[in-house]
DNA sequence: GGCGATAAGTTACTATGGGTAACTTATTTG
DNA sequence: CAAATAAGTTACCCATAGTAACTTATCGCC
């Protein structure tokens, strides 16, 4: 039995994007080097680049990879519930128990980038900041549950500033609806 | 009138901290080299880091600036406001006021990173997914109305699930819940 | 006004890591 | 079993983060 020291493309291509992953999970992307992915393979790196082209099409295709498994498991979670509500929910809660069983992932888009810590210490103040709003008005509420409202209201806000960024049609005054209309009168019930 | 070559310190810093937000912005961090903001300024590269150290620290910096100012303009905005609602309300105009008359900081925010590009493919990706729950549920709803509150939905969750990542205490039943309370209330509400 | 001392700046370099060109060899196929 | 092909390697280039050693403008002081 001759010992395979040279494996077909498909092959190679899982063995690389499995080390990818973890490398990338392992020291962020930023100080992830192409050679250390190559190593874990046991290979050298233009073996990498003649599979994947570039850093950054390695990392495209993990990510092609998550989208792929993120939407099937979504839509699988939404296609068993009945009821809009439970419909929404499940897939909910289909997407946490996704992103907390693949922790690669989870890393990837909380640190990926050095400006990244950075950025999580402003929406930290922010959070602080809402839960503070809400601590005023939900005196019942648990410290946790304050908190979660406070992560919901400053995800949104974020996401509604990106969208407006690349839509400029969208006005600050539509963007602040939409947050309101969602979040405001369950809060205003909780209150 | 002697032709000043030499800056003071502070002078310098303030420089230094303006060419790097604009450099930072027109070419994203990563793109982005020292060089350039050295250039900008009119002095080599060394000089850049006598006085911030190092890359990362310049975006700590300009970041740090972003961040004390984002505070301030929604502290002084919930502060004039009267009742809950408006203060939410207020705020929220604030931050989104404040992020689109600094376009550097969305910028900085959005695609700083190479991932960053994929990431937002994902997003969209579940952005479309949840709009296309809600359309179902809400037939009188305007496209924009739609894209927005998934916006707010996505958001959120990606806030809750890398909250969770850092406090494992927090379940994923609790996560949905938190999402819920707010969200669900409302939803029904425009159903 | 001239004269050190100090801090601002420069030149010229190293080191690291993404990316590639040219060459070598295992494996497959006729 | 030879020729073709695809898998890999060596040895390099180049951009850029970061630094050490040297130079000089500016300021405070007599």
């Amino acid at each position: 039995m001759p010992t395979r020291t040279r494996l077909p493309r498909a092959e190679r291509e899982r063995q690389i994007l499995d080390a990818a992953l973890a490398v990338f999970a392992e020291r962020g992307f930023q100080n992830a080097s192409m050679e250390a992915v190559a190593e874990r393979v046991g290979v050298t790196k233009p073996v990498v680049y003649t599979h994947f082209g570039s850093k950054e099409g390695l990392l495209l295709a993990c990510l092609a990879q998550a989208r792929a498994e993120l939407l099937e498991v979504t839509t699988a979670a939404a296609a068993g519930a009945e009821r809009p509500e439970e419909t929404l929910r499940q897939s909910t809660l289909a997407f946490f128990r996704y992103v907390e069983n693949r922790p690669a992932w989870s890393l990837l888009c909380a640190e990926s980038t050095v400006a990244g810590e950075a950025l999580e210490g402003i929406r930290a103040q922010q959070t602080d900041f809402v839960a503070g709003l809400l601590a005023a008005w939900a005196p019942g509420a648990s410290a946790q549950q304050l908190t979660g409202w406070a992560h919901v209201v400053v995800g949104a806000c974020e996401r509604l500033a990106i969208w407006r960024a690349g839509d400029p049609a969208v006005t600050a005054e539509q963007a602040t609806d939409y947050l309101m209309d969602l979040v405001w009168t369950g809060l205003a019930a909780a209150c």
